[in-house]
DNA sequence: TATTGTTATACTCTATAACTATA
DNA sequence: TATAGTTATAGAGTATAACAATA
């Protein structure tokens, strides 16, 4: 075990909190250009995947539900997203991506260039490198 | 180069948006530990750190500098920062954390134990490597 | 009774534009 | 005239509480 929190660990926080700055600029920007907030762009990229009840929506963004229903409404009065009944429950309202909030999700999803710019000066082995080590910070299992 | 967005960098993206959500949850929860919004937090971690001009404020959040009225406002009204005139511009207000704030901003970053708890799990060697492979991310030139 | 989604309310953050006091 | 900070305004996100429809 490392010392309480030695330079090199606070150095690599640094940086971490580097990365989510920049992330997130990128991100709101990428949804900007398509007159999307971050919220927004957020609900929309998931709607694209599957549709889902109101309250799943809020779950995944850890925000109270009352605040989806404004959201979707924004999405839905632009006809990127639209509200269908669950069958087999009548309470529950589906949210769905239109066809042209898919499309929408798409250009969203390829303007996103986080991805490929400042990870293509990485080679495949350092890449894989990467992946594990934020494997390993996540907790997760590599498969 | 590598292909246009190979399935390792995507995985790779995924894990950095991953890392992105979890840092600004851990962010959100310890600036509401003690009150604070996440933007009021942000100021005041900046303000502990040295006194600065509201416009420069504004241009390290990237926002407007009229939002930096309100938020410095709401500190100042919390007793955690304070304006003071600027001797060499009457202008300009510096605002600087008081003690309180700094004291604050010192709890504030010993409970976003994001630094400790998922890096404590890598090896010096290891956490090296990250550092390297961030720095070349962001563009940054070892020192 | 409990749950789903909504509405109502209040607060914060945000950008824009107009204002003031300095420079 | 240009700049620093503020105010005014409007839109969006957020949490809380109360409500209707359904389970």
């Amino acid at each position: 075990m490392a010392t309480r929190t030695d330079a090199l660990t606070l150095e690599v926080v640094d940086l971490v909190a580097t990365v989510v700055a920049r992330y997130h600029e990128e991100y709101e920007d990428a949804a900007a250009q398509h007159s999307l907030t971050g919220a927004q762009a957020r609900v929309l990229a998931l709607l694209a995947h599957e549709p889902l009840p109101m309250r799943r929506i809020a779950m995944r963004l850890k925000c109270e539900p009352s605040n989806v229903t404004g959201i979707v409404d924004r999405l839905e009065s632009r006809g990127l997203v639209e509200r269908r009944p669950d069958p087999d429950d009548r309470r529950v309202k589906l949210a769905a991506a239109t066809a042209e909030g898919r499309r929408t999700a798409g250009h969203l999803k390829s303007s996103l260039n986080f991805a490929r710019e400042p990870l293509a000066g990485l080679s495949v082995a350092e890449r894989t490198v990467l992946r594990g080590l934020l494997q390993r910070i996540l907790g997760i299992d590599p498969t």
